[in-house]
DNA sequence: CTCCGTGCAAACGATTTGCACTATG
DNA sequence: CATAGTGCAAATCGTTTGCACGGAG
């Protein structure tokens, strides 16, 4: 655990928000102002393997790295590109299928809403 | 509906795959040597929002393009990342919220399975 | 003719990698 | 010292765009 990597892990963790690599090298470099987006890029990689954070596969271009990494949902905002975490019961919304499927042997699944955030909603006012 | 865009769509619709725009061109190239991935792309581009197409967001970095333009789940393979139709029927799967969430307008969801598929499970014996 | 669509190459945004240097163990 | 980690720049991958040419109305 690198100074650089702890900061990184700090600064997510802190944030509670879903930033990109990008978003979390800018607000890193206010710490660190010699760091490199490639350093940034390689302890979210660890950091995601030692299972310390989670790398999220969303809508949009860029994945989005999260301080929480249990397994939930999200929902993300058309307009702003925003992500948030859902508290949704899983048990609530019905079964979704386990096991097999065509052929398949499922391991898991993603559920991902979309919807216009707070924020957004108001701007439209 | 030029001569490209014509075989762009047949070969997708023939396919039955959802395949990525670099596979799409391989395939097409077969048929008009001369073709180029960006006709591909725009082309992909135009057919989607003519709503004959359906681009659809999904894990792994490459976005893929689908012949059946209706609102339907996904099951993606983990090994070899082919993509599948899903034939899910959504009321039984339980309710999934519409409305609002924690202050968002929920305006659609997306549900994607992952597993092995058919293929790569028989490789593994 | 007049354009829209094409092919090509270059540009682009997100991410990764090669390399020489630095810090730390 | 030995080596894992860093900063920088260049490379890579998927996708988009500028531009000049070509073919259909």
């Amino acid at each position: 655990m690198t100074h650089q990597r702890e900061i990184i892990l700090q600064e997510l963790q802190t944030s509670r928000e879903h930033l990109a690599a990008d978003e979390l090298y800018e607000r890193v470099k206010k710490r660190l102002p010699r760091i490199s987006l490639a350093t940034v890029y390689r302890n979210l990689e660890i950091l995601t393997n030692a299972g310390l954070i989670a790398k999220r596969e969303v809508s949009g271009r860029q994945k989005r790295f999260d301080y929480d990494v249990t397994d939930h949902d999200h929902i993300f905002c058309i307009r702003c590109h925003r992500l948030d975490n859902l508290d949704l019961n899983r048990e609530e919304v019905g079964y979704l299928p386990v096991g097999e499927i065509d052929g398949y042997t499922i391991t898991g699944y993603r559920l991902e809403f979309a919807g216009v955030c707070p924020d957004c909603r108001q701007k439209n006012e």
